[in-house]
DNA sequence: ATGGCGTCCGAGGGACGA
């Protein structure tokens, strides 16, 4: 068995607590986390007892990391043309690539800087993933996308948002075209599957969700899957992330 | 219509997130 879980941790250092809960309640093989906000060399290595981390970090803003149970080799930190921004981390194991994504935010416009980066971003993303071996792949992360109103409690209130638009839903599309499969959506065809809530306006209390950060799995590879499941629990604790942690299991 | 909350950096409040 393969147990993998994704987790926006919205900086690590402020989630070193939540992390270990994480680590013991699920004792997953791999963890991997996005934003976590922290340099390589003040990232908390050592409060993850029987991990070991790999890191792709910068000051303040994003950063990715592999919490790893098992031994793995480091395949690539950056995404070609975008190193400036750290939001990609791949590694090997078991004969399984696994890369672990933090997409851009995009900004608040459509349209917009971001919003720009964010397509251009996506854009090397699937050429990155095209020049792997695509049939024995797992990527998970935060993608900032719903890729259907099934997945945005209030689909007329993000009408044209970034997150839900035309474009951000196509390179949704591109990437599983390249292979792959939404892992929570072919096992749970009804359940929202929210991953994320808003900080702001009891958010989470009042089920305002969306689910944006996702699982895929080569297309010949996802009966193997056992479980998907989101970890509420987790956002419900004390000084949460606005992110669930959501976790995969599956045959190796 | 706007801000609403949390984190970082660094010493006050702006940038950023989604």
């Amino acid at each position: 068995m393969l147990k993998v879980i994704s987790w926006n941790v919205n900086s690590v250092r402020a989630r070193v607590d939540s992390v270990e809960h994480v680590l013991k309640t699920h004792q997953p093989d791999f963890l991997a986390l996005q934003e976590t906000k922290v340099t390589d060399d003040l990232f908390p290595y050592d409060q993850f007892p029987g991990y070991t981390c790999h890191i792709s970090g910068q000051p303040s803003y994003n950063g990715v990391a592999w919490v790893c149970k098992n031994s793995c080799d480091v395949i690539c930190r950056n995404l070609p043309g975008f190193e400036e921004q750290k939001r990609f981390i791949a590694i090997e194991s078991n004969g399984w690539t696994l890369i672990n994504v933090y997409v851009p935010n995009g900004g608040d416009a459509i349209g917009g800087d971001k919003y720009t980066y964010k397509l251009g971003w996506l854009e090397a993303f699937c050429d990155q993933i095209s020049s792997y071996d695509t049939s024995k792949m797992l990527i998970c992360g935060d993608f900032n996308i719903a890729p259907t109103d099934q997945d945005v409690y209030d689909p007329l209130k993000w009408n044209n948002c970034v997150l839900v638009s035309d474009e951000e839903r196509a390179y949704w599309q591109k990437i599983k075209d390249i292979g792959l499969s939404d892992v929570f959506r072919t096992i749970h065809k009804d359940q929202p599957g929210f991953t994320w809530w808003d900080y702001r306006g009891f958010a989470y209390r009042r089920k305002h969700g969306l689910r944006i950060d996702h699982f895929l799995v080569s297309n010949d590879m996802i009966d193997r899957v056992e479980e998907i499941t989101v970890d509420e629990e987790t956002r419900r604790l004390d000084r949460p992330s606005d992110h669930a942690p959501v976790q995969v299991s599956l045959k190796l």
